[in-house]
RNA sequence: GGUGGGAUUCCCGAGUGGCUAAAGGGGGCAGACUGUAAAUCUGCUGGCUCCGCCUUCGGUGGUUCGAAUCCACCUCCCACCA
């Protein structure tokens, strides 16, 4: 199986400008290819993971990844499939995000020896004279079939900016920069991208006759149509363990339905197609297939350690699939022992105590992060979701004092929720 | 440029003077059941120092004891006509 066979079995690849093409292209080695990220914050999350397990397959091929995090472009917004503007950001949140998203981009793609390329197109595009810009490309985009763009097109009716409108501009220029001093060959990105990245294979060529390609990645939906990566209220899962914990984190794969398990980890996990195919079997064990899942995506964006302690705090919680370990697989996860279960940590300010009333268990909850008001505390309290040191809580008014932090407070919304709380 | 229609809480969408924190659906959260799954049933789903108070129905003023609902102006969308 070569390259882009496994790109195609592990469901990858959605559109592209020349299949025959491209698969020849990539058959060889050390093809430069690009995949742009904008800095719209400062961290990934897992809706924004796909195009980078592809880049990582990739350069595991041979290839060379072009990372492009878009210092410049991120001042612009990219309209495509976005309903209203972005708000505009300040430079130096850009400047921060940049850095933020190059460090995380890191740990998933190789840079050491040249295995890969970080670049920020703020670097040519915040160079350029408008006029310049202008005369050396404006000539080749043509008004009327931009307009004819689906992203541009659905966004005709609710408003779409000159600014937004500039974007596809932008990006195609990228590409030609890219192909002009890194030789880069191919771009890889979202499914919503495809209009900017056409653009830009069309700039190539008719500014240096050079042929170069695309190929998008399929957006992932889950089961009721959002888009991936939200979990429970809506929030995305971070890649940034200081907004998901690893706990969480691995929860977010570890909970996921049945249905997908085997699609999840044809994307997420490093496994190898027919590995996948014989662990997601519903004949075998599903579960230990979602643990092994969780496992490797964890892993991946958070490295071996914090995985493991992840695997070991959930299972000593809630039990592991398969105590015995008869499923056979090249995953490095392995039962762990009986360990003190490692949940995540939030610290509150002691200050939070001073009021002699005490502090109610429904603001402790939002202080942890498991709701997002006092209200919604209360709520939950009356709902019996919501227990303290493994005690349930029934009053919405309910207090804790100093000396239930002792060992560090357990606090737990739900069956699945937890937090210890500390005081700092 | 002209005429008509519209902007409602996360989303869709009711509501045309007090009974409206605002129907219904979706989504989300929680409870039961389970396999930390799905399906199903039930409850919750603006905020707060919470049996009370405060802030919301595009924006700004006004009428009224009282406005998401009436009036004026403004902004943005949609439709038809030119």
């Amino acid at each position: 199986m070569n390259i882009f066979q496994e790109l195609k079995a592990r469901g990858f690849c959605y559109q592209a400008t020349d299949v025959d093409a491209i698969e020849t292209l990539l058959s060889g080695t050390g093809v430069r290819f690009y995949c742009g990220f904008d800095p719209t914050g400062n961290s990934l999350h897992v809706g924004h993971l796909l195009p980078v397990m592809a880049m990582r397959l990739l350069q595991k091929a041979g290839h060379v990844p072009i990372v492009l995090v878009g210092g410049a472009t991120g001042r612009i917004g990219d309209p495509s499939g976005k309903q209203t503007a972005r708000p505009i950001m300040d430079l130096e949140t850009i400047a921060d995000n940049v850095r933020c998203l190059r460090g995380q981009l890191s740990r998933f793609i190789e840079v050491e020896g040249g295995r890969a390329v970080f670049v920020d197109n703020a670097d040519w595009l915040c160079k350029i004279g408008y006029i310049e810009m202008l005369r050396e490309v404006g000539h080749i985009f043509s008004v009327n079939r931009m307009l004819s763009q689906d992203s541009v097109k659905s966004r005709l009716e609710s408003g779409l900016s000159f600014l937004e409108f500039n974007y596809s501009i932008l990006q195609a220029y990228d590409f030609m920069v890219l192909n002009r001093e890194y030789g880069c060959r191919l771009e890889i990105g979202g499914q919503d991208q495809w209009g900017n990245m056409v653009a830009g294979t069309e700039l190539v060529r008719r500014k240096s006759g050079a042929e170069v390609h695309a190929m998008t990645i399929p957006l992932l939906m889950d089961s009721s149509g959002q888009k991936f990566g939200k979990t429970s209220g809506g929030n995305n899962v971070w890649l940034d363990p200081a907004r998901t914990s690893t706990f969480d984190y691995y929860q977010f794969w570890r909970n996921s339905e049945d249905s997908v398990v085997e699609k999840l980890m044809l994307y997420f996990s490093p496994l190898a197609v027919d590995e996948v195919k014989r662990l997601c079997d519903p004949a075998l064990n599903i579960n230990r297939a979602k643990e092994i899942l969780a496992y490797e995506a964890t892993c991946l964006a958070h490295g071996e350690a914090a995985a493991r302690e992840a695997y070991a705090a959930a299972g000593s919680r809630f039990g592991y699939a398969d105590p015995e370990g008869k499923v056979e697989t090249s995953s490095s996860i392995r039962l762990v022992e009986k360990v003190e279960a490692e949940l995540p940590v939030v610290s509150i300010p002691r200050s939070e105590l001073d009021d002699p009333r005490g502090l109610a268990v429904a603001k402790l909850l939002t202080l942890a992060g498991l709701c997002k008001s006092t209200s919604d505390g209360r709520r939950l309290i009356q709902g019996g979701a919501v227990s303290v040191n493994e005690e349930k809580v029934s009053d919405p008014s309910a207090t804790v004092a100093g000396a239930d932090f002792a060992a560090g407070l357990l606090l737990r919304s739900g069956k699945k929720n937890f937090r210890k709380v500390t005081l700092e």
